[in-house]
Parts: C-alpha cells; sequence; structure tokens
DNA sequence: GTATATACGACCTTTTTAGTCTGCTTTCAA
DNA sequence: TTGAAAGCAGACTAAAAAGGTCGTATATAC
C-alpha cells in the first residue's frame, strides 16, 4: 500500500535520463535498459505507454527510438501515473462498487474522497523537474 | 499502487464507528463485523493491532472489547497506518537496499524522498475527527 | 531484403493482500 | 467452579496484483 510500483519508477528514471540527453536526440528501450539494468521487454512496454499518453514521442524503425515530447518543466507526477497506471482511486469502490462487501455499510467512503482530491492535488502539481535539482547534466548521444 | 488497504479501511471504519458510541463503552470486535459485514477474524487482528498502537484500549475476557483510547479529534490517518502497515516508504530502497536490481544506477531515489516526506507529512497533518463531518451522531449501546 | 526498432497481447511467476483456521488465555457470571 | 464469551497469536490457504517473459507483427533505415 502507498508504494509507487515498478512501472512507475522505470518511467521516471527514463524520462529523467532523456532529459539529460541533448535535446531532440533519441534513445532505444535497449538502451535505457542496459544503463538502469531494467528488463528490457518491460521497459519497452513502460515507453509504450508513454508514447500513448503522449509523454514521450517514439521512433519506428532501425534508428528509431524515444525522445522526450514534453519538458520536465512542465510534465507532473500525476500524468506519469496516469499514464502508467491509469486513473488514481484510493479505494475500489470509486472504480467499481459491486467489488466492495462493505459498500452498503461502509461509512468512509465519502470522507475518503476528500483525501483522494488531496493527494491527487498535491501528485498533479509535483513537477519532475524537481527531480533533476542538483544533478549534473550529463551529456549523452548516440 | 496507491490504494487503502482493507485492513486499513477496516481499522477507519471501526475507529469512526467506536467514535458514534457512548464515550467509553466497550464494542466487540464480532458486533462492529457484523454491522460493516466484515470478516470478524480480519477485524479482529486489525483490532488488536490498533490495540498494541495504543490507538484503543482492549477489555479481556467475557463482557470485553474494545473502545477508544484517543479522541478522534487528536488521532491521525498516519497513527493508523503505522499501526496497521507499519512505517511508511514510497519505494522498496528506503526499507532495504538489497531489494532493489535497480539500485546502483538508480536515478530517483534521492528526488522521492522529497515526495515521501511531504505525502507522509500530509497523513500525518490529517485528523480523523474529519472524517465524522456532517455525519449525525447516533446514540448506541450494549 | 535484412537488420533493427517499436507495438501488442498472451502467458507465466512471484509477491502481496485478504481471509481462514486452530488453539490458547483472560474474565465474567451463572 | 466451571462454561461461555471474549481477546490474542500464529500458521495456513486462497485470491489478486505486480512483475517479468515470450512470440509475433509492423515499421523503417540502409
Ligand atoms: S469499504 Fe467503503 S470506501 Fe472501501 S471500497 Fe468499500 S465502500 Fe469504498
Ligand atoms: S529503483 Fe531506485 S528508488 Fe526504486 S527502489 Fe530501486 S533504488 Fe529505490
Amino acid at each position: 500500500m502507498l508504494k509507487l510500483s515498478k512501472k512507475v519508477e522505470y518511467g521516471l528514471m527514463a524520462l529523467l535520463h532523456m532529459d539529460s540527453l541533448e535535446p531532440g536526440s533519441l534513445v532505444t528501450a535497449k538502451e535505457v535498459s542496459d544503463q538502469f539494468a531494467i528488463p528490457s521487454e518491460l521497459l519497452g512496454k513502460v515507453l509504450q505507454a508513454l508514447a500513448r499518453a503522449s509523454l514521450v514521442e517514439s521512433v519506428h524503425g532501425a534508428r528509431g527510438g524515444y525522445r522526450l515530447k514534453q519538458s520536465l518543466d512542465t510534465l507532473t507526477l500525476g500524468e506519469v501515473v496516469d499514464a502508467l497506471e491509469g486513473p488514481f482511486h484510493l479505494v475500489r469502490c470509486h472504480e467499481n462498487p459491486a467489488t466492495c462487501d462493505q459498500f452498503e455499510s461502509c461509512n468512509i467512503r465519502e470522507p475518503v474522497l476528500q483525501i483522494q482530491d488531496r493527494l491527487m492535488g498535491y501528485l498533479s502539481a509535483f513537477r519532475l523537474a524537481e527531480f533533476r535539482s542538483k544533478r549534473p547534466a550529463v551529456a549523452g548521444k548516440r
């Protein structure tokens, strides 16, 4: 509970890495997976999901790869989580009431919405640019 | 990811229910589990954990049960989560670095601490009293 | 045309969560 | 004094979610 999933961690690592490259340059899933010791097929799926959500851009075929589509200054943690995990719900009934045996008698459903809203607001306000503070920009090229 | 566990939900439901009873009155795990359609053995464990953490007080033996030990005005969401799930860590390396294959190459470990701190701060600041807003206090006695 | 890359979905394995069961101890009250 | 009602503890099983793998299709540079 309340732990980042590997999907999100991998996505953040990749986004941050791309940010350190020359703007516009492409990087392949394999290159990133090698550098960060991430299973390449898995990272592939993560990057594909980020591409679907237009956080990154993909180039097909040989000499293809991925590049940032938005600056980390405008990207937020909320967008990444949403792209990789789908809409954020703190309790299951907010997606599908039928899955909860306590739905009828529940006395916390409404109040929990407050918490969820504030948490979501926080995620949406957290800009990924904060991740690169004090990290030297390492020049990298393919 | 980022979902309340049933343990925490059950704990919150029970705490909120106890708050609606006459101050000092006892309630058994069975009574609460019946009222909220929670498996009684499971709720028992939850209440036992809350007792160990001194959020509630337990009375042994026949005619025993549980009662609040602190007012919801002073109890926080952070305390409940901590009692039921243990210390809050957003990423696994903060508990045990050896369990992460990406530890050596990780470029997000430090920045994630910021997020964790703010999230934890939020949980610790959220008082359970907010849960009972606008709910009528139902008199209940055993 | 072939090598290299993304894209997608099915599948398997591992880990975590949820729930169950058994047996014990404590206490009340008949 | 004894049985029922409660809390307490831990092992166990079942279900669900997360993490990881594989096969194959498709796009593109050369
Ligand atoms: S217990 Fe209440 S809050 Fe949790 S999922 Fe069920 S209805 Fe929603
Ligand atoms: S990937 Fe980085 S942040 Fe996540 S657990 Fe491993 S070391 Fe920690």
